[in-house]
DNA sequence: GTATAAACTTTGTCATGCCTAAGTTTTGTT
DNA sequence: AACAAAACTTAGGCATGACAAAGTTTATAC
């Protein structure tokens, strides 16, 4: 049995290799909190144990063992963040710090019973997809806010940070998961974006708006951008959502 | 923080002088599947972290708070196994070893959710009184199956033992929390005890009547023992332990 | 191109919690 | 009382996983 800490770390490789292709010494360290010292210890020790490949001064790379590790803890901890969330009725700001270490504790089976209780669920309540059994995730086509155009209308279908303070931010601006949102004006320099959300229109920082994935509507033929701050009626989406 | 180790051996501790005055190294350390050693150095850190007392030579005994922390131990303990029996549906054999982990993993958050989730209960699904977040626990009025007499009629309440084939057992026999039964023969030496259960006769051995608790039904006026089954029956064992 | 800074590794240390082996105390015979 | 067995403690060691301090490599600045 793999230990918590061997866990963790190879769940943090993954995520720092997603976007780099290499997980470096220092932002391990800044993940897990601890020094430099002892990532390159537990990195020798991955290495020595095939879960990882080091390149010295390089950083780490997670071999196909190490993946499905990691594919393995994501799905725990995905599956205990929902679970909590649809027994208890946490909020999605408190779910995190609880699967963290949950997601140690859980034998196989409980997982899999929570799984099939959830009806075999794709997303966690954060709308990142739950990896399957054998470790695919279902992709999802969808836009960072800050990237979107002016006048874009879309619905809310994920969040990255996992911080409270943020999560709660969000929640306050009333952008959840499924929140519809019309991109009403986008301030040069990287200043901030302003959003139709539901009935209010809110501003939100360019910092922040890189975090949401948004998936966008498809533009409605004969429908003009509207320009900005201008009144406007209904948003025109094609697609018949639920509305609120 | 305290270890998950020394939350278990503080829990051991405390069943252990919960029957005898006192905690033998000798049977932590069975109870836990550690040596002795191991116990010894124990009881001295918990000694010296003020949980425990340690009388050389004659075991271990919990001071207040050690007391304190067993019981908030237990309540962890038993919310968890309730909490798992009502929403994934696990039958009673399959919570203890779940529960044995979680208890050190699921903060405090968590566990006063779930106790307010399951309507603040009293008892868990093996009929063990969950101890109030101050310490107290609900005493219950039980009597061991072994101890009924012939014809005495009863719930069952409790089961001790947590052993999974143990209570597959009583499951095949249709003995569960709240089953009724009814002593139809009581065998002599120690032998197996014959019970109506529903529409049931079964035989059980003295061994396992003793890990079960009943609350035994108070005579009904003009109500009659039934007689035994048993043709030569006169062999009858000494009836009547403490009762009425 | 050299100097400095940043990132990284190496070495040695410490706390936990377990074990084995050896020694001590208690208990149970005879 | 005397001896053996059982229960217990002590001493020494090992694995894990963290840290600080010191040394090395790589990146950046001038
Ligand atoms: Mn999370
Ligand atoms: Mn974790
Ligand atoms: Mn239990
Ligand atoms: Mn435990």
């Amino acid at each position: 049995m793999l230990s918590a800490s061997i866990e963790d770390y190879i769940k943090a490789i993954y995520a720092l290799q997603t976007d780099r292709e290499t997980a470096s010494t220092k932002r391990i360290a800044e993940r897990l909190g601890v020094k430099m010292a002892s990532v390159t210890g537990m990195i020798k020790h991955l290495a020595a144990e095939g879960y990882a490949k080091h390149k010295p001064y390089r950083g780490a790379v997670l071999t196909e063992r190490g993946k499905r590790v990691a594919l393995g803890m994501i799905r725990r901890h995905r599956l205990i963040e929902l679970f909590l969330a649809s027994t208890l009725g946490l909020s999605w700001d408190e779910l995190h710090a609880d699967a963290e270490l949950l997601e140690h504790a859980v034998s196989d089976r409980l997982i899999e019973r929570m799984f099939e209780y959830l009806g075999r669920p794709q997303f966690d309540p954060h709308g990142s997809p739950i990896p399957s059994r054998d470790g695919s995730m279902t992709p999802r086509h969808s836009s960072r806010l800050d990237e979107l155009a002016l006048g874009d209308t879309g619905k809310v279908v994920a969040v990255s940070g996992r911080d409270p303070e943020f999560l709660r931010y969000l929640t306050d601006l009333n952008l959840r998961i499924g929140s519809k949102i019309l991109v009403r004006d986008r301030a040069p320099f990287n200043g901030p974006i302003t959003l139709r959300v539901g009935s209010r229109t809110i501003a939100i920082g360019h910092e922040a708006a890189a975090r949401i994935r948004v998936s966008v509507d498809a533009p409605t033929k004969g429908a003009r951008k509207p320009k900005p701050e201008v009144k406007r009626g209904s948003r025109t989406s094609r697609r018949a959502h639920k509305r609120r």
